[in-house]
DNA sequence: TTTTGTTGATTGACGAGTCAATAAACTTCG
DNA sequence: CGAAGTTTATTGACTCGTCAATCAACAAAA
């Protein structure tokens, strides 16, 4: 009974139900199979709609970054002040949705595809980008010329943090990564204005 | 020609030839047929001191933290005045060895193995207990009762500096993660002294 | 009837782990 | 010393399973 217009939502369905396999086994070892199950489909029709299983993956990756991408201009949207956009960049970053299973297991599957994966480095690059600029738009008012130097340092804590709670046993705390973030910053702004 | 006493020497050439063959591919789709290939045995035989591949990766793991272990003590070794303590840590976790695609490899894919293998957990935490306590006896005199916090955050910086250096474009370059590291310990000790 | 949606069946391949069998080195004990 | 037995090393062949991708065929909407 095929109804015309299911290409969008097949797609959205394998997006995912790709997500959530991942997060279920914490690799990539994840069959088609699963994921058309998951979605409530035959595994022929995913390939259809994606060409291959790589291609799910990318997909998948990408809708993670745009989700990611959305809470970040949310935070951003409610901040005045330069810190308060920093501070909103943070809040984003380390927001429990973040956290849960299917989210880490993409990040961390991400930071393994984009080792080989050229599409998956690209997306890499495209977030790490944002961050940075995002970063940079509060931290410049802030410190100036230091800017630059602040952000990549905040961008690798930022990930490093995000990395330590995630792995972390036991539910993650968002909270004291964003505090300890905060403490670095405090820390590189009171060092600039000496 | 069963010449005796081969156990360690089978199992030495399967660790490293794992690490080279998750150091080639990236991730963790290596069988047990390309590292005992690469080890210059049978499959069976790899199978035969190993009982799994799991096991196999774990020990992979575990000898990527004895190196890395060694280079940590290494550095100490030379290393005087308390500031010097943390700058071998940094110096060490930033060497040109742990930027081998072999040893990204090897550290992108344990994270991965951390979420679900028990093994792979315990030996994350090994590792990262042994690195607060090797920042810890280097900040204590120099900071007293805030050294907790900062080693927590130093700790989180130099897993998100590895993780962005390992996953750039080009050759990495261990002497600008350790330079920005410096920067933050900077800035926390100036801070403390006030 | 052309396009879009959908699937069952199939292909062709690969892979982890087992097992039986072979061979050499060590041990025991008569 | 030397034969019989034991342990260690080693592999080819095999089992049982899986999986990505293809294809032919069917159904319904335009």
């Amino acid at each position: 009974m095929p109804k015309l217009g299911m290409e969008p939502i097949r797609k959205a369905a394998l997006v995912k139900a790709t997500i959530v396999e991942i997060g279920r086994t914490g690799n990539l070892d994840v069959t088609v199979s699963q994921i058309a199950r998951r979605a409530g489909m035959s595994p022929a029709l995913a390939h259809h709609y994606f060409g291959s299983k790589e291609e799910m993956f990318v997909s998948a990756m990408r809708h993670i970054l745009t989700l990611y991408g959305a809470e970040v201009r949310g935070a951003l949207a409610t901040a005045t002040t330069p810190e308060q956009r920093v501070q909103a960049v943070l809040q984003a970053s380390f927001s429990p949705g973040n956290f849960r299973r299917e989210a880490v297991g993409a990040w961390l599957n991400f930071w393994i595809m984009a080792q080989t994966m050229p599409g998956a480095r690209r997306l890499l690059a495209i977030y790490q980008r944002r961050l940075r600029s995002n970063l940079l738009a509060g931290l410049r008012p802030l410190i100036g010329a230091r800017a630059g130097t602040v952000a990549d340092g905040l961008s690798a804590l930022i990930d490093g943090l995000y990395l330590r709670e995630a792995l972390k046993h036991g539910l993650p705390d968002g909270r004291a990564a964003v505090l300890m973030a905060r403490t670095y910053l405090d820390c590189a702004l009171k060092e600039a204005e000496r």
